[in-house]
DNA sequence: GCGAGCCACAACGAACAGTTGTGCGCGCCT
DNA sequence: AGGCGCGCACAACTGTTCGTTGTGGCTCGC
């Protein structure tokens, strides 16, 4: 099925004249006539009757149009997706699965219509991803770097919210039962978070974790996929792993795994979004207000370093420098 | 663009492999690889990454992705609701802008999936419908006839729900700032409802509300068209017509013209779907049921002498022998 | 009855899709 | 390192399709 055709047929139901469909897209009549016969044979039905002052929608016609107006709408939105220069809005997230994906879903949903493009760029250092942001290859990522000195010129960063971390057990972990935990109750615990790169900034957030609250994280090993990590978690009765409390994670029922909050202070990582200084796409505007607009963190919030600085994190700087002696 | 062609695309996208998809589809390597190339050569972007183990999506093929899925599942639902046979729901209405399409796109909204599609059949003789879906051109109608038994054997009507009547009228109108108003507040009035059918059945509806309530319908003009009515009443002091409630009138905004629901009684149409006795469409089903779960018209109803029959209206009666003395 | 308007059919050339056959690049295994 | 397997792309060929021009038939209105 050729969708100018499907364009064809849309334009010829509204118009009521195969005639005028044509001049509108600039064929001959013939060539319209020609294409509506073309969908009536794949379909099998009869889509017009042709009557002497032009064609009118049979029952089946009627049925077709609204679903033909549909493909149109998606070949122009697929169209505006990738064409350059005037490409739909377009963000770059670590994972579909992850707190980013899910806060952008939420976004787009109370904002019905608005053309969002999420993908994901699938390389480690988020330089490189800063560089796809100058590029313009997408319009702003979700990435961090502790040091923002080491960004292009035209690139900046802008908070976009903390995600607060939990502990996500297996049923028979020592705290499985637990409702809520604070950071201490973790001391000592073997906390397992494979995949980590080494020298990114999840492993320096996880560097300052670990000294901060002298947990035993071990973020090197390899990652064997989220389902040898769950295997091990649903059996283990001491090994945990933090999850972000937004993730979209996802196991098999009968796992039994247990998400547990932690407060006292919350834990949560800092997700910033890198755009554009210099003509950002204009729909960032309202992702980056959509942000402003969330609720910070209940109570006291530990955060890595790097976004302790003036101006955000007013509380939580001062929590830290609690917890930290 | 060839839905073929997206589909393939859709299908190498998920697979990792050109040569998978072939397959899949029935057709050589080589013609999934042409038809991905057309893609690219009409969106004048890559779309895949070629690697030795298969194809890999870039960034545009990514964003490019769901707009894809969606083009090919309009294409399907397209199909799908005009093939004979297996097609998608068909349900006959008077008007898009009926309270009749009104209810369906309750029932769509709440019911969100369902492939409906709502046609007009324009016609006027609801046996002519009744015949439509004995033949099974439609899987249902939203037509009354006043007498059953002229019904072809094979279909019957169920009863969908009443459908209260409210005057509209113009600023200047005598009845502009009441609230509500009561049937014998009509009395006299002038009531011009165009367009209506000699001896159809919403002919025999407004014959037997002039003789119960002793009004002054005008329902024998021609019909000059909804901009005609609606300049009249705008103007008019004295012409009022009277509409569902839940039709979906609109009118320019200058025209500021009122609806005011009639009560004590309320004046309702009633509203049935005529379907087939045998085979009936399966997706009826949820329908009816759905018209079952609406909770009746508030306070006292009237309605025409063929809506009025044991099991149903039970009130209406009683109240109709005391407004018809 | 005739003309105007509109759609369908016919014929032609250009373009395209799909096929088979082949080549090239890459990873892997010996 | 060399050869093999695998997967995609290019080439050549053929049947089909698309769009064009030219023409005919139908219906409505004058």
């Amino acid at each position: 099925m050729d969708s100018e055709a499907v364009r064809s047929f849309v334009r010829a139901a509204e118009l009521g004249q195969l005639q005028h469909a044509a001049d509108e897209l600039g064929v001959t009549q013939q060539a319209v006539s020609k294409r509506i016969a073309s969908l009536e044979r794949d379909l099998e039905v009869r889509l017009f009757t042709r009557t002497a002052r032009g064609v009118e929608l049979t029952l089946d016609g009627q049925a077709f149009l609204p679903h033909a107006r549909s493909i149109v709408a998606g070949v122009d939105r697929a169209v505006s997706a990738v064409k350059p220069g005037s490409r739909a809005l377009r963000i770059d997230v670590l994972g579909l699965r992850s707190a980013q994906a899910v806060l952008l879903h939420d976004y787009w949903r109370s904002h019905p219509g608005t053309d969002l493009d999420v993908v994901t760029l699938k390389v480690d250092d988020p330089h490189v991803a800063a560089a796809a942001v100058q590029a313009g290859d997408v319009d702003a990522s979700f990435r961090t770097v502790t040091d923002p000195a080491t960004l292009p010129r035209d690139v900046h960063m802008v908070h976009a919210f903390d995600s607060p971390l939990e502990l996500l057990v297996g049923p028979r972990h020592l705290l499985a039962s637990a409702r809520t935990l604070t950071p201490d109750r973790l001391r000592k615990l073997r906390i397992w978070v494979p995949g980590i790169v080494p020298r990114s900034e999840w492993a320096e957030f996880y560097d300052e974790l670990v000294t901060a609250f002298d947990l035993r994280v071990d973020a090197t090993g390899p990652n064997f996929g989220n389902e040898v990590l769950l295997d091990i978690l649903a059996e283990s009765s001491d090994v945990a792993t933090l999850v972000g409390a937004r993730d979209r994670y996802i196991w098999p029922a009968n796992y039994d795994l247990r998400r547990i909050p932690i407060t006292d202070p919350t834990l949560a990582y800092p997700l910033s979004l890198m755009l554009p200084k210099t003509n950002p796409h204009p729909g960032l505007r309202a992702i980056t207000d959509h942000f402003a607009t969330l609720t910070p963190l209940p109570g006291t919030v530990w955060l890595p370093s790097w976004a302790r600085t003036a101006g955000r994190a007013r509380r939580s700087t001062v929590d830290i420098a609690a917890a930290d002696h």
